[in-house]
DNA sequence: ATCCTACATTGGACTAAGTCCAAGTCAAGG
DNA sequence: CCTTGACTTGGACTTAGTCCAATGTAGGAT
């Protein structure tokens, strides 16, 4: 456990957001300057495998990360400015595919994510 | 309605897959060569915005195109391989998420990505 | 306390995917 | 036949991420 690794896991564990590789970067250095892009993204590398925390691929563009690991959740993106929340839906979807669905594959994970407007986009 | 309109759209129509953006150029260029990158993708993106085809990110790179957009459908995706299959769901995901989990959204759209091993990776 | 070694880090080059834009082309109407 | 406007082209550019060789460092062995 290093220097740089602990402030990656810091700028993770402050507040529950939903950053960029790049943003999680960006803090890293407020705190530890000399700190690489490269170690940035080993460390959330390492997170990931470890199961700390979650790779979130709402965006189009840069996967996210979220640190809620350990509550099994899933995420409402307004489609206009991106806002995420980490939402809790009732029932279980794995429940909702058949094994006829499951072309046998072994089926371990499932990622939920609602689409629409967040209610500032949605009033503009 | 020009040349290169109707090759990028043969080539979604011909059979039912998954492919990336790249992959829809190349067959583009095996019926029209002169076909550019920026054509294909500006084809692409009003294809999606007529919702004849539907923008998957399944993978962690590039965007792939399903043109199976008329029957709502979700994603089966191996984690080893990246073998994608649709899936039919029973139940509507929707009516698990209740108004106290919406935060005031809109949400109109649910996007559902199963994640497992296809029979063959499993089986190495 | 010092040395060694294995691993972590760095920075920069590289790749992949996609966007942007100025210039060229083409078809249709006048 | 000329003009107009939309479509296309190709290349430069941007963004996100990976790779790698060289350097630095933590912590166990002596």
């Amino acid at each position: 456990m290093t220097a740089q690794r602990r402030v990656v896991a810091e700028v993770l564990d402050g507040e529950h957001v939903h950053l960029t590789a790049d943003e999680v970067h960006a803090r890293a250095v407020a705190k530890l300057p000399e700190i690489s892009r490269a170690t940035v993204y080993n460390t959330l590398g390492e997170l990931v495998s470890l199961g700390e925390v979650i790779e979130v691929s709402t965006d189009k563009r840069a996967k996210r990360y979220d640190p809620n690991a350990h509550r099994p959740h899933h995420h409402l993106v307004c489609a206009q400015c991106g806002a995420i929340r980490d939402v809790h839906p009732t029932g279980n979807p794995l429940s909702d595919l058949p094994d006829s669905e499951r072309f046998g594959f072994t089926v371990s994970d499932v990622e939920v994510t609602y689409r629409g407007l967040c209610p500032n986009c949605a009033a503009a």
